[in-house]
DNA sequence: TTCGATGCAAATAGTTTGCATTCTA
DNA sequence: TAGAATGCAAACTATTTGCATCGAA
């Protein structure tokens, strides 16, 4: 194992989960039944790229099984995310968002228009570092959102908080 | 141009205002009102020094006016933020938290035990160097906590996790 | 006197829970 | 068969909104 993972792996022993099966796989070891709803939300999580609330999986997973209880999505990505196959992010306001945790990774988020930037880990390497130096502290960086101005917004304040010198 | 100024501050040309009366005059000068719930409100922001939710501004509120409803609570930090005089933060999961603009600053929150660190602003510096660099964007750290685990809890993690390796 | 602010109730969004039923292992 | 998982409804937390009334300026 190459153990000089960074903070944001280093908590738990994710395995390196790539397939529904191997997910279900998982599930059943720890003493979990293969439901279709699971395996279904697994197929939509693994067929997304991007940080989805519970609605939008759900509205996924209804497409395909209408049965599917909001609720349900709810008991399985909990029970997902304590796998370690998935991670949630708080995006600011609004609700959760949950992805693979073996592509998860943090946003910066504009507080004013709601524009999304993908942050690669090693941008959070300096704060992980001092974090962990200072106050014995793991961040994990895909658990939440940077917020602030993007380019453009912050332009735009620029604009009118400098007009008048 | 004094352009290097934080990006925590940079956004709005806040006032610094340091005490119950200046704030409303400030409310006064732009055509608010100052009422009794806003006085007793700010004399409670400006005697807390932590991050407090709605609902525990609101219990210190009624106890000095009990008839102040919730949603009163709700609509005046909503203007006391636009006036730039209280700024708020999300911490992971839960309400969102308020505190005085002057003395805001991040928080370092354990996801596991719900322990709070105070971030001192420079922690952040780099980070937003980098943000600012890439993708133009300017950090609010002040807005958002920084999840992750505790020195305690990380400990934990790592007995639990590492006992065979 | 005017119109911003309030109290209250009800709506809304996001999430959790109790319970009888269903279905995997 | 046992008990984990589900569907459903209802509770719950956090927040917002409509509206008649109140009160600061």
């Amino acid at each position: 194992m190459t153990s000089s993972t960074s903070a944001a792996s280093a908590a738990s022993a994710a395995p390196a989960v790539t397939s529904v099966d191997e997910v279900l796989a998982l599930v059943r070891a720890r003493g979990g039944r293969a439901t279709p709803s699971r395996r279904i939300l697994l197929e939509v999580l693994f067929e997304s790229s991007d940080h989805r609330s519970v609605e939008d999986l759900a509205c996924e997973v209804q497409a395909r099984a209408p049965e599917v209880h909001l609720s349900t999505i709810y008991r399985n990505v909990e029970e997902l995310e304590r796998l370690g196959v998935i991670a949630h992010t708080h995006l600011g306001h609004g609700p959760a968002t949950y992805q693979l945790a073996t592509i998860a990774h943090s946003h910066l988020v504009c507080e004013r228009c709601g524009r999304r930037i993908e942050a690669p880990e090693e941008l959070f390497a300096d704060l992980a570092r001092a974090a962990a130096e200072r106050y014995g502290f793991s961040i994990d960086p895909r658990h939440f959102a940077i917020l602030g101005r993007c380019a453009d917004c912050a332009q735009e304040a620029r604009d009118v908080a400098g007009g008048g010198g």
